[in-house]
DNA sequence: GCCTCTATGTTTACAGCGTTCACTTTAGGC
DNA sequence: GCCTAAAGTGAACGCTGTAAACATAGAGGC
């Protein structure tokens, strides 16, 4: 039983809907492999599992408004930590840092918001975290082409790492993200690779 | 109904195991969202689905058979993609692309084979992928702390790639995989952050 | 050549899931 | 104060993974 905020059992009253997220959002703390029930949902809240269905067309629906307010968690946290140091250069290396720590931190909702989310197809509106990644990119670089090469580049490092390390493919540690996220030793590879080529 | 590769119906012969096996591989190709169920395997097969457990535990433990024979198909077309251009630093390229290029053809099967797989902890013995990976970056470096590093960022990178592609974060476009790759203008932004950190 | 034992299958059953349909309750506008 | 539309309920369907009890087939010992 979770409890809503303002009014202990006021549904009817269209709070239902928050209720309902606030309580995704509280299960997925907590359980990595398994994936949330819609049933143990509506019984977490007190209603019927067909309540649900007044608020959400789908579970795909409900589990898209956990996803959104995900991406904007991982948002609010990556520009908090960007600002936190001065945002520039040294901010966007930051908010690399505080995407995996996300993940990490919250790795069921994680998962999700990437892999049951809204795919966004290659937009980046819906996505605060996208959005924020863009602007700063953009900031770095000289010319918008470079600019979102940059963007991707850096969004798939951290996603892999993030993946990798939720996975246990990798261990998930703190000093590890960062020599990771560190990628002036890849010149040198790249540049010899170079060299071979005809 | 699976055609298994020798004798048509000759189960109760030892052949079952094998056969789930390749249904569940069959299965994989052409679903890429929704998963494999046991018991849809078992009638591929035309077996009642409790037979199954004569030969796996529950059905993790078949999931997991799929993924290590997933493992296998991956190192293979690495090593193939690898020899291929004749080895080297171009070879050591030439397995990143090869790595994205397989989630993109067996996206189901690459999900699995990452999120359900057998961990493997940190420990590479059992992941034919890995061990290439192990054996090519201390062969392109000077130490092998440095190796480990490059093998673990170039994973992440194509492994971020690849899921950010699935996932459809990002176009699933073969260039582009190759603009990804090619980090060369990494380093710039990299020393720029440097410059500025105290 | 028969008998028995064990490996491999089947049947039945259970609990949980997402979802549909028909129904009831409730709150608010006239 | 009624009436309507919104919101929640209950029963049911087909699906899932899994457990327990039972059936059968084939190999090995005699």
């Amino acid at each position: 039983m979770v409890t809503v905020s303002t009014s202990n059992e006021a549904y009817h009253h269209g709070s239902l809907r928050e209720a309902l997220v606030a309580a995704g959002m509280e299960a997925l703390d907590g359980l990595d492999g398994k994936e949330v029930s819609l049933r143990e949902l509506a019984r977490k809240v007190g209603v019927s599992p067909t309540a649900v269905y007044r608020h959400f067309p789908d579970k795909q629906a409900l589990v898209e408004a956990l996803a959104s307010e995900g991406l904007a968690m991982l948002g609010a946290a990556q520009a908090e930590a960007a600002t936190k140091v001065g945002g520039g250069a040294l901010g966007f290396a930051e908010t690399g840092r505080a995407y995996v720590r996300f993940a990490l931190a919250h790795p069921a909702l994680f998962r999700l918001m990437y892999t049951q989310g809204n795919p966004v197809e290659h937009d980046v509106s819906g996505d605060p975290a996208g959005r924020l990644l863009q602007k700063m990119t953009r900031e770095l670089s000289s010319n918008i082409e470079d600019a979102d090469r940059l963007a991707l580049q850096a969004w798939s490092i951290a996603h892999g790492i993030a993946m990798l390390m939720l996975d246990g493919r990798i261990p998930a540690d703190d000093a590890l993200i960062d020599r990771l996220l560190n990628t002036e030793n890849l010149f040198r590879v790249q540049g010899r690779s170079s060299e071979e080529s005809p």
